[in-house]
DNA sequence: GTAGGGTTAG
């Protein structure tokens, strides 16, 4: 919220009437200074729009204004004005707002360049707050925000996350009759993405005419999806784009390309990689780091790589991208190569970065190494660890068994204990079957307010483990009552460019009689290879046959099945699931690997795992 | 001088 910043009615009429339509008192006029001073024609005003390089020039060219006595024309000063506000030097926006503040008259445009710097189009330090208040400043001058405003203001609100004081904006578009203008059309559907509001940025996009709209609304439909994570909601508008005619622009596929990655479309992300390829004569650094993480959420960090080293200018987002899909991969050992790197190269490792590479660490079992990067960050590059990053030394030290030494750095972080970090900590009780720090863990949980359904439910499972039955019936039901059931476990298989979701049980599915043979068939071999199915993580006291039945329709399993099903022989099958991959599912897809001569990918809510002939890269350390 | 974009965490 911003301090006093309240948009009148009053102020909505003024603009309503701008005292600039309304001819200039005479009087005004002739107190113009510059119009005394002889040289202002335009020849001194080309003059003054000689490019300026540098803050000093600036200052050096408003001095000579100054001498000649035209400083506070608007017309030589513009150039200076604009400099100041969009090139980004350190200091500029003083200035800036020091030249505007000398000008007699400024017009809307004098206005909207100001606020177009305060919103960062000159990739300086954003001040959204200035902004807003320079738009209630026109609005009381009397100057009429016009078409260039509103995209200005509109961006100030989304950057400080303030959905009321842009639906006032709307008022004031509709009042001005602006709102058939097709970048203010555009900055409300954007201003609507970045608040999170996705249905009102798709009701801004429903009343864009037909012929009024442009790639830019679907492309700031489809972020506004994104930023939701409403992925499937993205892709199937970007259907819809291309059906409709549109030729998608980069932004867009970037959006798609990202809804991809987290979907785990492997086949459309690689088939919007190929239309890149023959459509665009140079992928740029945003494009190529989008491909990056969406070859490695997809399972193939193969592709990943290839993309990354392909890559001529890579800066700190592709890096982190990179090392983000080597530690969903578990590969610790590359992404200390690939951090190494980025150093070496020169590009400072920013706070995404250390993530990366902390929990490549930390899920490849690298423990020293990880505690050197840790100590090396805070020591060598100056970096202060946020809360994140102790996240991720707690999820390092207690994944490597060290639960007591986690418990203690949770106790000494300078941001206070996160949910997070006691949830790491949970997690790592479960691998390691420390059922009393994991009942304490999820006390601290409970105490912060953070505790959620899935952390009941390790809890109720670890006692199912122990067979304390009635404990884990009571841990399952304070689960049930935080919200499990709204959020069912699910896995998805991509078959020729489709996603097919599957519950536990899931019967749903046309296909669903010859998923179930296909399961009975999987089963059969397994057994036939000696395999014996693991029940013991089912939190329920059922007879055993029961608990195999719950076993075998697992989600992940019924994905796995239509997967093999539908897929040529040979090819692999990618699972992407929001459940924690079980201990007997790990082993049943090991197998499954082996004997169909496939590989099986599966991204579960915490890693990558790639089964290949009976084994997994996570080696068994998840 | 206008709109729209990417990475991390549980």
């Amino acid at each position: 919220m911003v301090g006093g910043l309240v948009l009148s009615q009053a102020q909505t009429h003024q603009v309503a009437t701008p005292r600039t339509a309304a001819p200039a008192p005479a009087q005004a006029l002739e107190k113009r200074p510059w119009d005394q001073a002889q040289p202002c024609g335009t020849a001194a005003a080309a003059a003054a729009a000689v490019s300026v390089r540098s803050l000093d020039e600036v200052r050096k060219a408003h001095a000579r204004h100054i001498k000649l006595g035209v400083d506070r024309c608007p017309r030589h000063a513009r150039p200076l004005l604009a400099a100041c506000a969009l090139s980004g030097w350190p200091g500029g926006m003083e200035l800036a707002a020091s030249i505007f503040e000398s000008l007699v008259e400024p017009e809307a445009f004098d206005y909207n360049t100001l606020m177009r710097g305060h919103v960062g189009g000159g990739r300086g330090d954003r001040e959204p707050a200035a902004a807003l208040r320079l738009y209630v400043d026109m609005l009381e001058a009397g100057v009429g925000p016009d078409s260039y405003t509103f995209p200005f203001v509109l961006k100030a609100c989304a950057q400080l996350a303030s959905l009321q004081q842009g639906r006032q904006l709307q008022a004031h578009i509709e009042k001005l009759g602006l709102q058939h203008d097709e970048h203010v059309q555009n900055s409300l559907i954007s201003f609507y993405g970045k608040c999170g509001e996705p249905a009102m940025a798709r009701l801004a996009f429903d009343r864009v005419e037909d012929e009024e709209r442009t790639t830019a609304s679907w492309s700031a439909l489809l972020a506004a999806y994104t930023k939701a994570g409403l992925w499937g909601e993205c892709l199937e508008s970007f259907g819809a784009m291309v059906l409709d005619g549109w030729r998608p622009d980069e932004s867009s596929m970037v959006s798609a390309i990202s809804a991809c990655a987290h979907l785990g479309a492997f086949d459309v992300g690689r088939s919007i990689h190929c239309a890149l390829l023959r459509n665009t004569a140079r992928l740029n650094t945003i494009m190529q780091t989008s491909l990056v993480d969406m070859y490695a959420k997809c399972g193939s960090i193969e592709k990943a790589a290839a993309v990354f080293d392909a890559m001529d200018d890579k800066n700190a987002w592709a890096y982190s991208a990179m090392l983000s899909g080597l530690a969903l991969h578990g590969d610790g050992r590359k992404a200390l190569q690939v951090f190494d790197a980025m150093v070496r190269e020169g590009h400072a490792p920013d706070a995404a970065a250390y993530v990366g590479v902390l929990n490549a660490c930390s899920r490849a079992g690298l423990l020293e190494d990880g505690l050197r990067c840790f100590d090396r960050m805070r020591l060598e590059h100056k970096f202060a660890p946020n809360a994140q990053h102790y996240g991720c030394m707690v999820d390092l030290m207690a994944r490597a068994g060290r639960l007591d030494d986690a418990r203690a750095l949770i106790g000494s972080m300078p941001t206070g204990p996160t949910d997070t970090a006691w949830r790491s900590l949970l997690n790592a009780c479960r691998i390691h079957g420390d059922l009393d720090l994991a009942e304490s863990a999820l006390e601290e949980l409970r105490s912060l307010g953070a505790a959620n359904a899935g952390d009941y439910v390790i809890v109720a499972d670890m006692h199912a483990r122990a067979k304390n039955w009635a404990a884990a019936a009571a841990f399952r039901t304070e689960a049930v009552d935080w919200g499990l059931a709204q959020s069912p476990g699910f896995s998805a298989v991509e078959v020729r460019g489709e996603l097919h979701r599957f519950v536990s049980q899931d019967m749903s599915h046309p296909r669903t009689r010859d998923i179930y043979e296909m399961l009975h068939q999987m089963e059969w071999q397994l057994r036939f290879d000696g395999y014996r199915p693991d029940t013991s993580e089912v939190a329920l006291d059922v007879g055993e046959e029961e608990k195999r039945h719950v076993v075998a329709a697992h989600s992940q399993k019924l994905a796995m099945a239509f997967g093999l099903l539908s897929t040529p022989e040979g090819a692999p099958v990618r699972v992407v699931t929001n459940l924690r991959m079980s201990k007997e599912c790990h082993a049943y897809s090991a197998l499954i690997s082996e004997i169909f001569g496939r590989e099986i990918v599966i991204r579960d809510r915490n890693r990558l795992h790639r089964f290949r002939r009976g084994a997994c890269t996570c080696r068994d350390y998840w």
